[in-house]
RNA sequence: GGGCUCGUAGUCGAAUGGUAAGACGUCACCCUGACACGGUGAAGACUCGGGGUUCGAUUCCUCGCGGGCCCACCA
């Protein structure tokens, strides 16, 4: 028996069936089935599922499903991405400051408590992975690989130690990667001053006046007239130092003066200008924010500095003028602290001399949809830096290296330190003879999960099961991530494996908030996934993120779309009680087939192109399709059409006969067991729930089905011509009654249809549903006459 | 500034080189033996604006206007 009604506890005692059952085994030892391998996104573990990852976690459970009930063997593990910044934060805030073995231990902790509560969730949606198979990037074992990969690379020179500009906070006293900082617009102050050259008066524009002791250049726009002909001359700076005037196309003309002066860390713009003139970078301020290499300025914190050195121009003459500029500047995104670019030593890997590699092996998989591959084309192309992969943190991967303070040498661990980690390291010495110590440094998070299609595939030590499942059949992640995720990966694994890591990618956009905005704590508009499980069921959530609109793109959250779900859920269960008592007794057999009546052949011949149409969908990923074609199919046709049609034959055989009857038995079970079947992907619960009424053993379940096939057979034009005019003739009774306020099941007195299409045989359909006391047939132009 | 994307009824959104689904909302009627989380019906769109290609465009091209995302960014 059904249940009476579909919700969370439903779902819940399936989730327990299909553990149970390990339904989304994936087989090692099975050789016969073609094996699918899904490189899912490990989320970071934030604590929190977001509807981001609702979304797009439910997209890669709608492929995973879809090709298993189609024979493969798939491969879905789940990982997490562990190590980062946010975690630091939250177990300082909760622990204080701490050694950093004992604090790495605190974050960990920390950590497998969060996985919980996210696993907790994945599991309550319905989602499918294989958990035997399940990682964490902060384990000893992932660590172990990530090194082994930056040892191999290496090996191929393609990891260097250099100096390098990096994001700094002079207040958190802490490197920052890029998705630290954020931009706030404010007020500073333009500064108009006096350089001379060749004892003429030349007029350059800064905001940054205590950075002039580290000017090394002064840039003009290659087409300005008025400073071509100073070209490649020697300028002097306010504070007496000599450098070049040089033409650079970045340059904007009608900015300030037109002459900017190149320091080398006044922004980010200056470090591209500093490498591409080959300058030298001079290091201007220290890690707490004070000038160095200032003369009389050093120590001086910039600010006071500023003032200084604008006092000595002001009163010799060098100050124009000083004009208010709105300027968006880079804050550090906790302490809204303006950002600095400091000097300091950094592991990196060199990208931009393999960008032609990666474009070639992006252009060999199979981008969905298919102009989300421009982002990674653009992205490529304009590389200018190599890739910082160290960070000043204790959370991380450690980086397998030891280095000299003394002499700046350094050199890797050996491949039996693996997993390398600082207490563990060995005592070394330097060819310089001072001490070898272990990098401190951890990995960027990045480095760690550009490897998850390697990671679990077991490289690189089990190349039997890396040859089955690499390379990964289907990479799904978010569009904002290819810069980097999938940069990142299709790099580093064609570097360590000579193979691209994925056929194809799939790309999810973001959700928003109803409003259209996007979900922010500070704006209060966070939908959470747990609470929409409770009041919907994870299978009206999914539904929502099928519907959720074109790939790789935007979408507000719509509580229409899960409404309609909730509402669909009920009506397919209702309709599946409907037939469930209608099959009673019946034992189903093709030989009903010789009993079909035109209204059967309509919806089995509806049913079959909608087989093919959804089955093509899934192909190409189209969940919003095939879903909608379910929805509509079931809801519109089989529902409000082909039920109404049947009732008579299913409760009265006596009168309309027993092989009637037996047929609308046979169509009813066609129809709703394939139904389910093609909406198994998407709604796994209820399709479980209703599969159970039609199931042979308690242990059989709908997701290890075979996927419908289309039977050509079944395909009826005739009857479809048919129904067409049958379907618009009982509109029209609907429509009268409708329009003279009589219920629907009144009986009319007598019925006059005319019709193109002979209805010859409908009669008793006509009049079982339209009920009337007597009907008419003529041939002719469609009408329809009640009196 | 660059790239990508989008602009269809009050709202959300399909589809198509031949004048446009559906859902929500609104209104009217109906508790008809699966379902009131239901049923039937009604009203509601010159498919952002200009130009072009075409017999014909909402659909293709172009310009503009207006959103969104990403990137770069003024020293």
């Amino acid at each position: 028996m059904l249940a009476d009604k579909f919700d969370s506890t439903i779902e819940a005692k399936w989730q327990h069936f299909w553990a149970a059952q390990e339904t989304y085994r994936f087989d090692e030892d099975d050789n016969k089935r073609p094996i699918y391998s899904i490189d899912t996104p490990p989320p970071f573990t934030s604590g929190d599922l977001h509807m981001g990852h609702v979304l797009s976690y439910a997209y890669f459970d709608f492929v995973a499903r879809y090709k298993r009930m189609n024979g493969f063997n798939v491969y879905f593990p789940q990982g997490w991405d562990c190590q980062g910044f946010p975690t630091e934060v939250k177990v300082e805030a909760k622990h204080g400051k701490k050694e950093p073995e004992e604090f790495r231990k605190l974050c960990v902790a920390w950590t497998e408590e969060y996985i919980k509560k996210m696993k907790g969730q994945m599991d309550s949606l319905g989602f499918s992975p294989d958990w035997r198979y399940e990682y964490r990037t902060m384990y000893p074992d992932y660590h172990k690989r990530v090194q082994y990969s930056l040892l191999k690379m290496h090996e191929m020179g393609l990891v260097y130690r250099a100096e390098h500009p990096v994001f700094w906070c002079t207040h958190c006293r802490s490197a920052l990667a890029k998705t630290d900082t954020e931009e706030l617009e404010k007020q500073t102050t333009l500064h108009y001053i006096n350089f001379t050259c060749k004892g003429q008066k030349l007029v350059v524009a800064t905001t940054r006046p205590e950075y002039l002791h580290a000017c090394v250049a002064v840039l003009f726009h290659p087409e300005d007239a008025r400073y071509a002909k100073y070209a490649n001359e020697e300028i002097e700076t306010p504070l007496g130092k000599r450098v070049l005037l040089l033409a650079d196309k970045d340059v904007e003309m009608e900015f300030g003066s037109g002459l900017v002066m190149l320091c080398t860390f006044g922004d980010k713009q200056d470090v591209i200008w500093m490498y591409r003139h080959k300058m030298p970078a001079i290091r201007a301020m220290d890690e707490v924010g004070r000038l160095v290499n200032a003369g009389a300025y050093d120590g001086m914190k910039a600010k006071e500095a500023a003032e200084k050195i604008l006092d000595k121009i002001k009163t010799e003459g060098g100050h124009v003028k000083s004009a208010p500029l709105q300027q968006v500047v880079k804050v550090h995104d906790r302490c809204k602290h303006a950002i600095e670019l400091l000097m300091s030593m950094q592991w990196f890997i060199n990208v931009r001399d393999k960008k032609k590699e990666i474009l070639d092996a992006a252009l060999r998989m199979r981008w969905v949809p298919d102009f989300t591959i421009q982002y990674l084309v653009d992205w490529t192309t304009n590389l200018e830096w190599d890739w910082v992969i160290s960070r000043q943190r204790v959370f991380g991967t450690p980086l397998p290296f030891y280095i000299c303070e003394k002499c700046g040498h350094s050199e890797p661990a050996g491949y039996d330190e693996l997993p390398f980690s600082v207490p563990n390291a060995k005592k070394k010495t330097c060819k310089c003879g001072a001490e070898l110590k272990a990098e401190t440094s951890t990995a960027d998070c990045w480095v760690d999960s550009s490897i998850t299609p390697l990671v679990i595939s077991r490289w690189p030590d089990d190349e039997k099961f890396m040859k089955k499942v690499y390379p990964s059949s289907l990479r799904p992640q978010g569009v904002e991530i290819i810069r980097t995720w999938a940069f990142y990966t299709i790099y580093r694994c064609l570097m360590l494996t000579g193979q691209e890591p994925f056929r194809e990618l799939l790309l999810n956009g973001n959700v928003l908030a109803p409003d259209g905005k996007k979900m922010s704590k500070s704006l209060g508009n966070i939908i959470a996934p747990d609470k929409l499980v409770v009041d919907y069921s994870a299978d009206s959530v999914r539904q929502w993120a099928a519907l959720s609109g074109a790939m790789a793109k935007d979408r507000p959250f719509s509580y229409q779309d899960i409404q309609y779900a909730k509402s669909f859920n009920n009506k397919l269960l209702n309709a599946s009680k409907l037939v469930e008592k209608s099959l009673e007794g019946y034992a189903a057999s093709d030989e009903d087939r010789k009993y079909l009546r035109g209204t059967d052949k309509w919806i089995l011949s509806r049913m079959t192109r909608v087989i093919e149409e959804v089955t093509k969908d899934f192909e190409n990923f189209d969940f919003h399709h095939a879903t909608k074609m379910i929805h509509d199919f079931f809801w519109h046709e089989f529902c409000d059409y082909y039920l109404e049609y049947v009732k008579h034959r299913l409760y009265s055989p006596d009168k309309y006969g027993e092989e009637s009857r037996r047929a609308a038995q046979y169509t009813l079970r066609y129809v709703l067991l394939n139904t389910i079947k093609l909406f198994a992907p998407v709604a796994p619960h209820l399709c479980e729930e209703i599969h159970s009424i039609f199931r042979k053993s308690d242990n059989e379940t709908i997701h290890k089905s075979a996927w419908p096939r289309k039977e050509d057979a079944l395909l009826d034009a005739k009857a479809e011509e048919m129904l067409t005019v049958l379907n618009g003739a009982v509109a029209q009774i609907r429509q009268h009654k409708a329009a003279n306020k009589m219920p629907l099941n009144a009986e009319l007195e007598h019925v006059t249809v005319t019709s193109p299409v002979s209805l010859k045989g409908a009669e008793e359909d006509i009049i079982a549903v339209g009920r009337m006391k007597k009907l008419t047939l003529h041939d002719g132009e469609f009408s329809v006459k009640i009196s």
